[in-house]
DNA sequence: TATATAGTTGAACGATTGCTCAACTATTTT
DNA sequence: AAAATAGTTGAGCAATCGTTCAACTATATA
């Protein structure tokens, strides 16, 4: 980050050295973003939010969404990248859940904001 | 949505149906993701999370992520019509600052999962 | 009134992203 | 052993996105 040179003066040094000393560094928000991107996209806010509300496979998320496996399956990638989602294999067939509760928090807090205004 | 056909048989129908009486609507999953889309990008990251700290005004913003003022402005804009961020002008500057505390539980939870593993 | 500064805006460009398609692996069934 | 099915993977393409650049408005100051 700090790439390229702002184009004014500091208007509020007080405010602004008040705030440095609680930023997060870079990577810290790398990840956050990184993290969020999973949710930035309606085929995956989909897929978490039907994983709340159980298991499902492959097959039955690409039912669902009216999509196909593959596309289905390349999400499924993301999010398990990002540690939002564990699956388990039962023969030929991959089951989906959500790792954690944080997913469930988010989406309901997001949820709480745009039914607000 | 629904825009494709699936490629599958549905295989957990049971789950499957259960799961599709909790489905949202089309509009309430684009909107949840154009919401998180805020959080998708570490500069609105960074000036989300600086914001969370106190009010600053757009030069501020600029210094702080070493950017300039028309890519903060951007960006601002976003966060504004997304009702994340409010503003208040005095004279030339204008002030920004958190619309509600929706933004800093998010980022906390985030925070919360990106440390976790 | 002229100049400077804070901030906004729209177009344009490069980078990123989501889906498709085709090829593939793995497991099950015949 | 062959065929069918669940799922994964990589390349490619169209669409979206973030920053730059230049032009602009608005307020303050000399």
């Amino acid at each position: 980050m700090a790439k390229y040179e702002c184009d004014c003066e500091v208007i509020h040094e007080e405010a602004l050295n008040k705030v440095k000393k609680q930023v997060l560094s870079d990577d810290e928000y790398l990840d956050l973003s990184d993290l969020f991107k999973m949710f930035a996209d309606s085929t995956r806010v989909r897929i978490l939010h039907a994983l709340e509300k159980g298991e499902l496979c492959v097959c039955d998320l690409a039912n669902l969404l009216s999509m196909t496996k593959s596309a289905i399956s390349h999400q499924l990638q993301s999010l398990r990248l990002m540690n939002l989602v564990k699956f388990r294999k039962e023969g030929q067939v991959v089951y989906y859940s959500l790792a954690d509760d944080h997913v469930k928090i988010i989406l309901d807090i997001g949820l709480e904001h745009i039914h607000e205004d």
